[in-house]
RNA sequence: GGAGAGGUGGCUGAGUGGCCGAAAGCAACGGUUUGCUAAACCGUCAUAGGGGAAACUCUAUCGGGGGUUCGAAUCCCCCCCUCUCCGCCA
């Protein structure tokens, strides 16, 4: 949701946007329908003006009823006419993307990304190198076999070491954030249509989306779904801002139409594991925290060693939602490639529109700025794999997470 | 799952058909005065949208939706949520 006055009083902006974004929004349909209602808004209104000023006169003049009865019928005409068209433009306006920050890049896929830095030696190996999914069942620490007997294809066990790997990887990301200011949670794992809306993956992320049978309830693709949805309809003291939260939880993706994508092993899967770094912030400090999310995920990475490249993520790439994006790609051995293991997206005022986030500061208020960022996800455990594998197949545990593993090596099975 | 109670402004809490966008208290803000870490007194104090240069004015909002009525925080219906007790349970 952008402002709808933006949309009135700087159109082409707008239809700027919505072209570069390859938007299907006719936004002249959008303005000429927002302006039917807003003429057709002052009419019920000066109606309704009339007719509590009638109402006020029955007491003593019976025969104002009369009057207010007839009024009443031609009100309620137009204040249908009224409902249809702001439930046509709440239909048309969800679907308006957000405005572009000016060096978002130009491109149709993620191979227009643009390059910003690359960190990090690439991993050399004088053996051949095995990726995570062999790597997985040599050392027996991952099972998609089982995986998909339990649940489905696209499920898996992390096992043994590898469990308790990842669980390190996690609890240690979750205490560096927390020692960088940001407040921990645990949060639902599922949410309503209501707040899926609020975060932008409603309408626009509709077939990513578990819902759950018989209820108003779907599974949440991230934690920003209900860490975002956590300030819904509430106005935030700008002394508190900003606020960075952050929460571990499990993230369920259909992930229908990725078929052949990268999905090899655990790669892209159904449910993984995430966490996410949340900002609250006024308007015009969302930049800077932008930035901030940004230097902890680089932080993060360089603490595991694992090499990355940051990219600024083109137009096309970029989501409806985002004002602006970066992604961080680590070094996959077994892929032999970078891929996206964070995503750090400055929403603005997208989602705070509508949810209705609001803060307030003296006489300052308005909508509060959003970031969402990952912090870490099972992709990073996929990397340290890969990048650190042996020839005989084990892999060294990275230094910081030793204190958490017990364990410096995972080594194959017996 | 069963039974009951209740949802009013930042908070507490009055308000059972018009004089209620809403008493009172607290908190907050501005001021006066007295002054030792504070009190007393006066004033201001919901949000969103529209019109107006402004004064000001109109509309909507008392959990959400619908209904009755000339008129609804108040009456009726449906839904949601919270709390308490019982049951079950990690």
């Amino acid at each position: 949701m952008i402002d709808l006055k933006l949309l009135r009083e700087n159109p082409d902006l707008v239809r700027k946007t919505c072209a570069r974004r390859g938007s299907a929004i006719n936004v002249d349909t959008l303005i000429a329908l927002d302006a039917d209602c807003r003429g057709l808004l002052a009419e019920v209104e000066a109606m309704r003006g009339e007719r509590n000023r009638l109402s006020k006169e029955c007491k003593d003049n019976p025969a104002a009823r009369d009057a207010v009865r007839e009024l009443k019928e031609r009100l309620a005409a137009a204040e249908e006419r009224l409902n249809g068209l702001e439930s046509k433009i709440a239909a048309m306006a969800a679907y308006l993307p957000n405005l572009l920050a000016d060096d978002v890049p130009e491109g149709a896929t993620d191979a227009d990304n643009v390059e910003l830095r690359k960190v990090g030696a690439i991993p050399q190996f004088d053996f051949k190198v095995r990726d995570h999914q062999e790597l997985g069942e040599l050392l027996d620490i991952i099972d998609t076999q089982r995986g998909a007997k339990v649940a489905q294809s696209g499920f898996y066990y992390w096992k043994g070491k590898g469990a308790q790997l990842v669980q390190a990887l996690f609890f240690w990301t979750q205490r560096e954030l927390v020692n960088r200011g940001f407040e921990l949670f645990m949060t639902p794992c599922v949410a309503k249509e209501k707040t899926l809306y609020g975060t932008g993956y409603l309408p626009f992320f509709a077939d990513q989306t578990y819902g759950l049978k018989d209820e108003d309830l779907a599974l949440i693709g991230t934690s920003e779904q209900t860490l975002v949805g956590f300030h819904a309809d509430e106005v935030l003291d700008g002394a508190t801002l900003p606020r960075c939260y952050t929460a571990f939880t499990p993230c369920f993706r259909t992930e229908s139409g990725s078929y052949g994508k990268a999905s090899r092993g655990i790669f892209r899967v159904h449910q993984f594991h995430k966490v996410e770094q949340i900002i609250f912030c006024k308007p015009s400090e969302s930049v800077k925290y932008h930035e901030f999310c940004l230097e902890n995920e680089e932080y993060l990475l360089r603490q595991l060693g694992l090499p990355y490249h940051v990219v600024n993520v083109c137009v096309g790439d970029l989501g409806a939602p985002g004002y602006k994006k970066y992604d961080i790609e680590a070094w996959f051995a077994g892929f032999a490639t970078y891929r996206e293991v964070t995503s750090n997206t400055n929403l603005t005022d997208f989602q705070s529109r509508r949810l209705n986030i609001r803060y307030k500061d003296g006489d300052e208020r308005g909508f509060v700025h959003t970031i969402s960022a990952t912090a870490m996800t099972d992709r990073a455990a996929i990397a340290i794999l890969e990048n650190n594998q042996q020839a005989d197949g084990s892999v060294i545990v990275p230094e910081v997470l030793r204190p958490f593993t017990g364990f410096d090596k995972i080594e194959p099975a017996q």
